[in-house]
DNA sequence: ATAATAAAGGACAAAAAAGTCTTTTAATAT
DNA sequence: ATATTAAAAGACTTTTTTGTCCTTTATTAT
């Protein structure tokens, strides 16, 4: 596995998606998504869902519904995605996987692996959905494994 | 999860443990490393077996066998360790698990994730084995879950 | 009201990671 | 030589993660 679970990863890139999507006030289904960023259909809804209960992204059924982002959703970190998926141990975790390491009784590793979660929180705090947006909307980024630039 | 596999830091335990012991030209067993670094025993052989294999300790059979490791291990790098078990795709991949996310055509997290890679690089390149050895037999820090500071 | 649409939810299946057990191989002490 | 010790190897089980499928619920257009 890369930093993130497969499943973050999926969030991540749906979310940005979506972003783009609500950028131009609409709504996109899961399949356009799934379509979109390389995703199994279904195990993508599973992940929408959780982004949803975690207020991440909004939903709506029916005809012309489907995900989309408000503001406040645009203003979310990209620090928050990853937490309502894969929780917060990247952040907090002992790289050695010792609980009862801490400031007070560190591990061997604990004050050079301080370093490395605090630039991975900095630039998870530092990214918002709405950040990324121009950059999208204008195709200079991409979401898939398209092989045209 | 957290940085790495639960494999993985089983393994920087184990590797620290054995230092600790080649240090005082001791061999250890497998139910000795286990039992220091809360880890199944059964399990910590396997992964010994994978170290073993990457030239990042070395074993003998038979009575007085064990784990030890030389002056050539004990120049191993931490991130030889992870990435002889985890391989190096947390070195190397995408944030968002874009395969083709390159230099020439980065995701759109792909500048920021280049300074948390290199911080976890440069970290994981300045530790050698030795380094934390000294530290570990003062007995200023410790491998396992016991309370007793 | 009804039909159509789309997400939510739950039960299930496959794959990967984590963990266990037994047998084999190599070393060494007697 | 033989018994003993300890890692190596392989087959196996359990748990977690990933992925699928089917039913229900909510919304909207007609």
């Amino acid at each position: 596995m890369g930093m993130f679970s497969k499943s973050a990863e999926y969030a991540i890139r749906a979310v940005f998606f979506i972003a783009k999507s609500s950028y131009l006030d609409k709504k996109v289904g899961i399949k356009e998504i799934a379509n979109n960023i390389d995703s199994p259909e279904p195990f993508l809804g599973k992940i929408l869902q959780q982004l949803s209960r975690n207020g991440i992204v909004r939903s709506s059924k029916g005809p012309n519904g489907g995900f989309y982002l408000t503001d406040e959703e645009m203003n979310k970190k990209l620090s928050e995605v990853i937490k309502a998926i894969d929780g917060d141990e990247i952040f907090i975790g002992c790289a050695m996987g010792l609980s009862q390491c801490s400031e007070e009784f560190p591990c061997p590793l604990h004050g050079e692996f301080k370093a490395v979660r605090a630039e991975l929180t900095r630039i998870l705090n530092g990214v918002t959905l709405a950040k990324f947006n121009d950059e999208l909307v204008l195709g200079q980024l991409k979401l898939n494994r398209s092989k045209n630039s």
